[in-house]
DNA sequence: ACCAATAGTTTCTTACAGGAAACTACTTTC
DNA sequence: GAAAGTAGTTTCCTGTAAGAAACTATTGGT
């Protein structure tokens, strides 16, 4: 008798399964989580304003992530008709939706820390 | 009159950074939460049972998964003194801390695509 | 003797992520 | 007219993540 699957082959599973990986995909890479977190705190910045917040980020990889958050629709690009032109970046109502998972993922960071730092008290 | 970063430079902001940095870290890499998450649903599970609930996954990436979440001991692994030997993983209870996060991923995923649904019917 | 199942490790290869630096293009300021 | 600020793009390079396949080693079953 062959074993199959037997804990993930529910479709409540699957689904749920399904929905991290595409979470994760929206939110890859090293930078999606610095950008948006700094959108979210300081309301429409420019490219360069961006450039200097998100402290290491280079030119191209802030122009790509920016793209990337754009076409999902979590962050909003605007070209300002001022001379010389600027761009306002901002985080949609949408991509606000994002601050409860962000806040989740900070908070469990500062735990590990802590639960480190008491391990090393013993 | 140079302009420095305004938004992030804030104390409680820069550990917040820290901490999402820290937890993407230790949850990094494509199967990290599928593991864990077939851990949560199905307590006590042998390699070769997660080579099959974890649908694609290979032996080297599981072993090295592992690995990893051992170490940071968000799984456990007990060696059975069975014949032939069997190794029976398990979450941890640190590693049930994270729950409440996996949570907000697949709530997030989920709604994600519900929307994207909305969108189209328009 | 041989196959299957246990739990991995090792090797080889490929694809992609990410970084540095140079470049485009426009405008204002000195 | 040169420098500096706006917002990027392009090119080139490198390290790592990940997959496939083969291999080790032990034991039980037929």
């Amino acid at each position: 008798m062959k074993k199959k699957a037997v804990v993930n082959n529910t479709q409540v599973c699957q689904i749920r399964m399904q929905a991290i990986s595409d979470t994760m995909s929206i939110l890859s890479g090293k930078w999606k989580f610095h950008i948006l977190g700094t959108l979210i705190e300081g309301n429409r910045l420019g490219f360069m304003d961006l450039l200097r917040e998100v402290k290491g980020i280079g030119t191209k990889m802030l122009s790509k992530e920016l793209q990337d958050l754009e076409m999902n629709h979590l962050v909003s690009r605007t070209v300002m008709k001022t001379k010389p032109i600027t761009v306002e970046y901002a985080i949609t109502e949408y991509g606000a939706t994002l601050s409860p998972l962000i806040n989740e993922l900070a908070k469990w960071g500062i735990e590990y820390r802590q639960s480190i730092l008491k391990a090393q008290d013993n």
